[in-house]
DNA sequence: AATGAATGAGGGTTCATTCAT
DNA sequence: TATGAATGAACCCTCATTCAT
């Protein structure tokens, strides 16, 4: 029983109807931010999002009164999936495979979402939740493929799986989709991956 | 006795006064500006910078009519000495290791001005000279280095060298000097270069 | 019982009400537009309108996202009271009288309206609109009224009806309603339709 | 011996040629704002004139400390011309050409400078000295010539000179020499003149 | 629950004017 | 006397956010 599910059991249609437009309105935001984040970034205005959605500001502010609560909803979903994708690519590929499978997957997806990267790390509080979220999903997955390849002897070095997901986001960074730099990222998060291999030991 | 240093002998007291006087003002903003870029980015309103340097709006616009007026004047001396860093580590050391050292040094400028990676990918058409700047002098110092390692047979990957510096900076990306975050732009930065090394090819 | 006054049996209360409210707002801008722009021209600080109104600059723009909006606003409504006073003149009195009749309604109109004048020969792109109402909704006007005093023999110069317009505008330049100059216009506007009648043909 | 000459006798040639360059310099101003006011209206900022002038803001400043006094030195040479204009065009005409004379030069000197008529009607005080110096220089001269066409029986109406005078100033309003509404003024100011002879007495 | 009008702080930029040299 | 650096007030305009309806 979450706090955002009210009563069960409640009789009137018309509340039920309220709430399947207050839904459809919520989704209507998190397509309009996705979209305006991938254009113009994340610090769109509000009213441009509104806007986009086709609805008024103050509805954007009832469903998602800080703009970091956008932020995760555009990003969850897609963080959600990049996360699902890492046990299908364990069970197809040796280890070191499989993380560079899964890293260059995750690649895409960030410099893909522009923006992202640079909510990650601008420090501003509001995007707090945001590396909560990254801390308690996707850190573990890395966590898991780094550790599986380290005892099949792939990788020798020593690599914090946070500062590993965070330092390809910053890679990222800058990146527009289809844009002059594209094909840089995944080059140097290669470059990364090539020397995760390197035989030196973690120093 | 360089020129601008003014001589206890003058020839025109009067301008050369003044000159020093508008030229301490210059130089009282560079400093506010780059202590308040570091604090608060890049964006740092015009006043504040103004105001820290304790002198009026105004004058921040007679010396940089432009804000990328103001972040190359910033950033430019250690740019500057950071491109001539790379002769003596030339010298002193086998391709490879000055390499290495030469992005080091360049990794721990950077680390140490925030706001600088953030610039240089803003997209901002304002610190379009910054970057430009980086295309003429930073990006053929690293060539030559990476030529020079290459020939020596060190690195076996192919590797633009604006592109490089781009991910080094990127890398950099939302660290604090001193912050938490410290050490992780250099291990990352590590694993790049023992990338460049792995036996893989250029793919 | 026009659509926009709000009938007493309302049909969609909150909305209406709403609009009700901005409207005031519109209108007390419109009204405070008008005091400053006679008490100090046309460039009159958009936050003392703001001010006058009693509203936030905000709303000021929200309103009237362009000057020339808000002159138009301002001038409208008197412009096409101009604009329809012409019919009953001219079916009341012989051409001759009913052009000079009209013209001295707008000069007073005109002269009543500091700024008015200012605007039209600004040069200022931003007036454009007004000029071009001008020319849509006056012109035509005069034009009509000259046309039939020169069919009806009373006036012998050709004349441009927007230039006589224009002139008459510029003669209202610099007149306060009441100040030292009031009645300067409306002789020398007397003069010019005089002139108008004299026998040496267009040159 | 008015108060701008100073001490007929005085020995240093120093001095002499200190004046002689001051004088240089505000000749120069005199001309930059004649150029300047032409080209964008007397509202042209300071630092422009100086600049076109080649001397600095302060230079401007201690030779003309007003705004009005910069106007009044670039019009007045140039409306003392239009004064002095009269004489010769009463002993080689009639009373009444010779009034139509000075009127269309004087017209032809308003309309080619832009910003005397703005000035004039601006209703800032800067702008006093101007006004004055046209009541005391012009007004008598076009009265002269108004009272000699009467006298003439050349001209019924009556007319205030000085409000003759500001009428076809503001009927220049807005011209740019050259510009589109080349010929305008000269046609409005004409059937003034036509005005003036027309019978129907001063009302 | 939705709307969008209103607010007003905030940041950029320009210039008139002063004044130390 | 000339210079031009410095000042800071004044304007413009844009949002984030609140709240009455």
């Amino acid at each position: 029983m979450s706090a955002t599910t009210s009563s069960p059991i409640e009789g009137a249609p018309a509340t039920r109807a309220r709430r399947a437009d207050a839904r459809q309105n919520a989704d209507a935001l998190v397509e309009a931010a996705t979209e305006l984040f991938a254009e113009a970034g994340v610090d769109v205005p509000a009213r441009t999002i509104a806007a986009r959605a086709g609805v008024g500001v103050g509805t954007l502010y009832r469903h998602f009164p800080l703009r970091s609560d956008l932020i995760s909803a555009v990003f969850r979903r897609e963080l959600d999936a990049c996360v699902a994708a890492a046990a299908p690519l364990e069970e197809a590929y040796p280890p070191g495979e499989a993380l560079d499978r899964w890293i260059m997957r995750y690649t895409q997806f960030v410099a893909a979402k522009r923006g992202l990267a640079a909510a990650l790390h601008s420090g501003d509080p509001a995007y707090e939740p945001l590396a909560t979220y990254f801390s308690t999903h996707l850190t573990p997955t890395l966590g898991r493929l780094l550790a599986s390849a380290r005892r099949a002897g792939e990788i020798s070095q020593e690599v914090d799986a946070a500062e590993f997901l965070g330092a390809v986001a910053d890679l990222c960074h800058g990146v527009r989709p289809g844009g002059a730099a594209s094909g840089r990222a995944e080059r140097m998060v290669g470059l990364l991956l090539a020397g995760l291999r390197s035989g030196e030991g973690g120093d």
